[in-house]
RNA sequence: GCGCCUGUGGCUCAAAUGGAUAGAGCGCUAGCUUCCGGAGCUAGAGGUUAUAGGUUCAAAUCCUAUCAGGCGCUCCA
């Protein structure tokens, strides 16, 4: 209908005098924000105004003299600074029911992606510890906008890296080591000071002595040290390579169990990318060469730089250290170019807003590597700020001092946490109150969208009980002709455009606005009208109405992540 | 010090591309059930959109400065 409008106001503008090299992008039309002021509206006359050194109202006029009539518009009216509103008849709107029940499912779908192939990457997180409720926002944020992609035509894959090679692993497993000694010698205390710290490292420590027994004590050597490093070297030394099996023991333990959390908060991924497998030696090379051919590489101090600051980054960034171990930035590199190579024309990270620091190098490198093969769009997610109640949790992995992502969701539910991190622009720091969520789970507005749709088959379910008749017929929808039934018309006939807004600008939280005004609009309906005692005819034209409305809401709770409940 | 992000009723947040009277929830006040689910509905109070300038017919939105908060500024991962 916009587009519609769009064209009449054009072929109204060529036939204007005074309008020359008519910019058609300048044309805007917008869904009135008030019912006064018509179904859409636009502002172009404002837009002119300048341009042709004539009053708003004047050129408002003019078009509206030389617009065609159109059998959906029943009238247009010029409105005070220079807006035009457009009035469309009654139709048009019920046709909105036919489009739904017609496309059911698939209504809100766009072929904007044209099937291109993305690679999204999320959550990402270190296999060091379970997975906390900062990670939370980037899982629902991620598997949120994976969906809308896939409504709007794209062909997504989701993608989680892990970071199983480099120091932090070592950590770990030397956090391991040290409990795993404890538990078989009681007498044995170790200073744990830059090591991880939780609950969960006993548990990886227990089932490591419960599959290798005895086979790895060797505490001898072992002396306090404040160092972490030094740690590491010591217990490096003394196990040799079963110093790589606990490595990898460790991380596939806790890997697991990251796996698993998402699972049960309802997110898949279909790969997950092992660092080990690209920092192989040739492939870092590769990397290394194509990068100096393209003269952006310098040896510097013994060190080999990247010259990010040639770029928009503020300064170089080292790729391998004088003691030739590489940069966590180096086996990045790589393996944006793995995914390049896998032939993605659209790569969309979503980090933590912590590492914004990190973004201009990682575009700098991924623009000399792609050479516009491929885009790169990195979506920043602000961690949550930990309150309970009044107090700030510090979020320290190392400590083990963290709510999990599990432990929230086990205690509001999978739906209600989905909903609560989606609710938030992305940019937009948050206080996450755990006391709040936990004692008002209750009131979140998860239950209002829901208990919209479980009103609705309720309906349905006495109107199968009492064996009441429901027929669709298309001649009935002009029975809908109250205030509160044509304003759910048109927010029914808004949801294509929300769903590729959101898309668009990645923003879920549209959508998640978006249902919670058409609930709304549905509760105050349902207050006011009764449906199944009312004749034939209306009864049939309310139940379409109330069709249509669940169909979205199931649409769109696809695309969230969350059930929508017959009952509840 | 430099860079990025943020600042909207008591609290937590919206506001599509700069558009018309800045909207919800929680909390507060007063109401609603002879009839489809009260996890709901109706009405009300509460705002100089951090501050000061600027651009524009039009600014929460864009520009500049100031103030406040968060984060990042390792040959760390």
């Amino acid at each position: 209908m916009k587009e519609k409008i769009k064209k009449l106001i054009i072929e109204s503008l060529k036939k204007i005098d005074d309008v020359h090299d008519l910019d058609e992008d300048k044309i805007e039309v917008t869904n009135s924000k008030n019912k006064d002021l018509g179904d859409f509206s636009t502002n172009i006359a404002l837009k002119l105004s300048k341009e042709l050194g004539k009053n708003p109202i004047d050129i408002a006029k003019d078009i509206l003299n030389n617009i065609k009539k159109d059998t959906y518009i029943k009238k247009i009216e010029i409105a005070k600074p220079g807006f035009i509103n457009f009035f469309t008849t009654e139709d048009i709107k019920f046709e909105i029911i036919n489009t739904i029940f017609s496309q059911k499912d698939k209504f809100g779908k766009n072929n904007i992606g044209n099937k291109e192939k993305v690679l999204i990457e999320f959550v990402s997180a270190n296999p060091t510890g379970p997975l906390h409720v900062g990670h939370g926002r980037g899982a629902a944020y991620g598997d949120c906008i994976s969906n809308l992609l896939n409504t709007s035509g794209y062909s997504v894959s989701k993608e989680y890296y892990v970071n199983d090679a480099g120091r932090q692993i070592s950590i770990l497993a030397v956090s391991v080591i040290l409990r795993y000694y404890e538990l078989i010698d009681e007498n044995l205390k170790f200073k744990f000071s830059g090591l991880y710290e939780g609950d969960y490292i006993w548990d990886i420590s227990a089932y490591i002595l419960n599959k290798y027994n005895n086979k790895f004590f060797k505490p001898e050597s072992i002396e306090d040290s404040e160092e972490v490093d030094e740690y590491i070297n010591i217990i490096m030394n003394s196990l040799g390579d079963g110093f790589e099996v606990i490595k990898k023991e460790s991380a596939d333990y806790i890997l697991k169990d990251i796996r698993k959390t998402l699972e049960e908060f309802n997110v898949s991924f279909d790969s997950w990318f092992s660092e080990n497998k690209i920092i192989s030696n040739q492939n870092l090379k590769k990397i290394i060469d194509i990068l100096s051919n393209k003269e952006c590489v310098e040896e510097k101090d013994g060190a080999i730089w990247f010259k990010s600051s040639d770029f928009s980054d503020e300064k170089d960034r080292v790729l391998v250290k004088a003691n030739k171990d590489h940069t966590y930035f180096l086996s990045d590199i790589a393996y944006h170019n793995n995914k390049i190579e896998r032939g993605y024309k659209k790569i969309i990270n979503i980090w933590g807003a912590d590492h914004h620091g990190y973004v201009d190098r990682m575009n700098a490198s991924f623009n000399i590597l792609s050479n516009n093969r491929a885009e790169l769009k990195i979506l920043l997610v602000q961690f949550a700020n930990l309150y309970r109640g009044k107090q700030k949790i510090p979020m320290s992995t190392r400590e083990g001092n963290f709510i999990t992502l599990k432990e929230l969701f086990n205690e509001v539910g999978v739906d209600a946490a989905r909903f609560f991190y989606l609710m938030r622009k992305t940019e937009q720091h948050l206080d996450f109150d755990i006391e709040l969520a936990k004692s008002k789970s209750s009131e979140n507005p998860v239950y209002y969208v829901q208990y919209a749709h479980a009103r609705i088959c309720s309906i349905f379910k006495q109107l199968e009980e009492k064996s009441i008749s429901y027929t669709h017929n298309v001649d009935n929808l002009k029975l809908l002709d109250k205030e509160e039934e044509v304003d759910i018309l048109n927010k029914l006939s808004n949801y294509p455009e929300i769903i590729e807004t959101a898309t668009r600008k990645f923003e879920p939280h549209l959508l998640i606005n978006y249902i919670r005004e058409l609930s709304q609009l549905f509760h105050a309906y349902y207050n006011k009208f009764k449906i199944l005692n009312e004749e034939e005819d209306i009864r049939g034209a309310r139940l379409s109405l109330l069709l249509s409305i669940k169909q979205i809401l199931n649409n769109a709770s696809k695309i969230i992540g969350i059930k929508m409940p017959n009952e509840m």
